[in-house]
RNA sequence: GGAGAGGUUCCCGAGUGGUUAAAGGGAGCAGACUGUAAAUCUGCCGGCUCAGCCUUCGGAGGUUCGAAUCCUCCCCUCUCCA
């Protein structure tokens, strides 16, 4: 089988490793892996995306990926690449995400006869006594090259609390600690983690004189500079009730044109032959391969079934011979009570989730920016009632590309 | 604990008694152009029962016809000193 570690800089998941000869020499066996994810939303984001899908080519690789829930440190609040503190989060809450995150993660990963692990590090981190750890583990630590990682530099300039200063230190405690338990040899993570893994490969080579080893991935922004995982409504989530598979697919259809290759690489398991093909489409053409990134990323996150509707959808409303007959996209249902004496457009916008506020609502439709049946509403109080339903249904949409059916219910 | 600086609308950041729902930038939204892309141009960008009204400038009081702007107390952050 092909090294998991050529794949992974063929696909671009590589920024730093700590020794590339030698992390490639330990993956030519299996080996043992982990990530470490934050416990503080109950479903991932596209922008935990990049680490799943690198243990999913881990496992498929035939290695064994350990996920790890910071339910310890998420108590703490990692200081990297964040600017102010982060709330601190009762353990209750943390273990009810903890269950739904690993409910997520099958989606991805099989966690079927410990072919991969979930662990949560609160089950060692709150056991730790404060005078044994500082006299086993603090000793370790340098406070002079820990003020020179780049997440502290920051970090110093606008504030860093003492508990915060800690979580490089559980970090690195958690690798060692899972390398004991589990051998694991290879901590994965977001670049901003360089330091922490860095941490725990050297606090393991101290207090074990062995070798283990890390691997960050680039830090992924849009083309246009933004952090990745953002719309008008808030995160794109992994979770299906929190963004549905048709606004899923959207999302990545959605991407910007320089971005398209490198997130066909990153986030679908398509050949690399695939991917290079489509990678070389031009202009227009680039339609093909955003359509080929929404289906594949929709189909692994979600399924094919749910994939197969969000094509369709999205074909219909966006293809030549449009029709708004669909019925995978997002839909509100109203009374028929409401609709006897009519309703102004803008309520009804706000209603469906078209618009947050009445007055964005209005606003929308003044600048000409809301649709019913395809047709612009003229004024942002026209009445809609039941003569604009055919066959018991409307579309409204909002701007070029959002739609919301709504039925009578 | 002492001394100083500061907390403004999603973010950054101006504003030091009325003309301020609050400059400017970013993000976001819409329109035009397009390929459900980008760039560009234009408009919008606190809420509402929207030509009017209501609520905002860390919190609570106070001065004033009138406060984000002045006063008092409190909370929080940063810098320097211990």
């Amino acid at each position: 089988m092909e090294n998991v570690f050529h794949i992974f800089e063929e696909r671009g998941f590589v920024e730093q490793v700590t020794d590339r000869g030698l992390v490639m020499k330990l993956l030519r066996e299996p080996t043992t892996c982990y990530i470490g994810f934050d416990p503080t939303a109950s479903s991932f984001h596209v922008g935990s995306l990049l680490p799943i899908m690198s243990l999913v080519h881990m496992q498929r690789a035939g290695h064994r990926p350990i996920a790890v829930i910071g339910g310890g440190t998420g108590l703490v609040g990692d200081p990297s690449g964040k600017t102010e503190m982060r709330p601190i989060m009762t353990r209750e809450k943390i273990d009810e995400n903890a269950e739904s995150l690993k409910k997520q993660l099958s989606r991805f990963i099989d966690f079927s006869n410990e072919k991969a692990i979930m662990v949560n590090n609160a089950d060692w981190l709150t056991r730790l006594g404060y005078i044994d750890f500082l006299r086993d583990i603090g000793r370790h630590f340098s406070v002079n090259r820990m003020l020179s990682a780049e997440s502290y530099r920051v970090r110093l300039e606008t504030g860093l609390n003492f508990i915060e200063f800690n979580y490089m230190l559980l970090q690195a405690y958690d690798f060692w600690y899972l390398f004991k338990h589990y051998d694991c040899r290879l901590q994965m993570g977001g670049n901003d983690q360089w330091g922490n893994i860095l941490a725990g490969v050297d606090l393991t080579r101290r207090l074990e004189g062995e070798a283990i080893y890390g691997l960050t991935f680039p830090l992924l922004t849009t083309s246009s500079g933004i952090k990745m995982g953002k719309t008008h409504k808030g995160a794109v989530w992994l979770d299906p009730e929190l963004t549905s598979p048709y606004e899923y697919y959207q999302y990545w259809i959605n991407q910007d044109d320089p971005d398209i290759a490198r997130f066909l690489a990153l986030f679908t398991l398509l050949p690399m032959d695939d991917v290079r093909r489509l990678s070389a489409l031009k202009d227009s053409d680039i339609r093909e391969a955003k359509e080929r990134l929404a289906y594949e990323a929709t189909c692994l996150c979600h399924g094919q079934k749910e994939a197969d509707l969000a094509r369709k959808a999205a074909r219909e409303l966006f293809g030549p011979d449009k029709s708004v007959s669909s019925e995978s996209i997002p839909n509100y249902g109203i009374g028929k009570d409401k609709l006897s004496d009519g309703l102004p457009a803008y309520i009804l916008f706000k209603k469906a989730g078209l618009c947050k506020t009445r007055g964005e609502a209005r606003r929308l439709i003044a600048q000409g920016g809301g649709y019913l049946n395809d047709r612009r509403i003229e004024t942002f109080d026209q009445t809609i009632n039941s003569r604009d339903f055919e066959n018991g249904f409307l579309l409204l949409r909002a701007g070029k590309k959002r739609y919301v059916s709504v039925r009578v219910t």
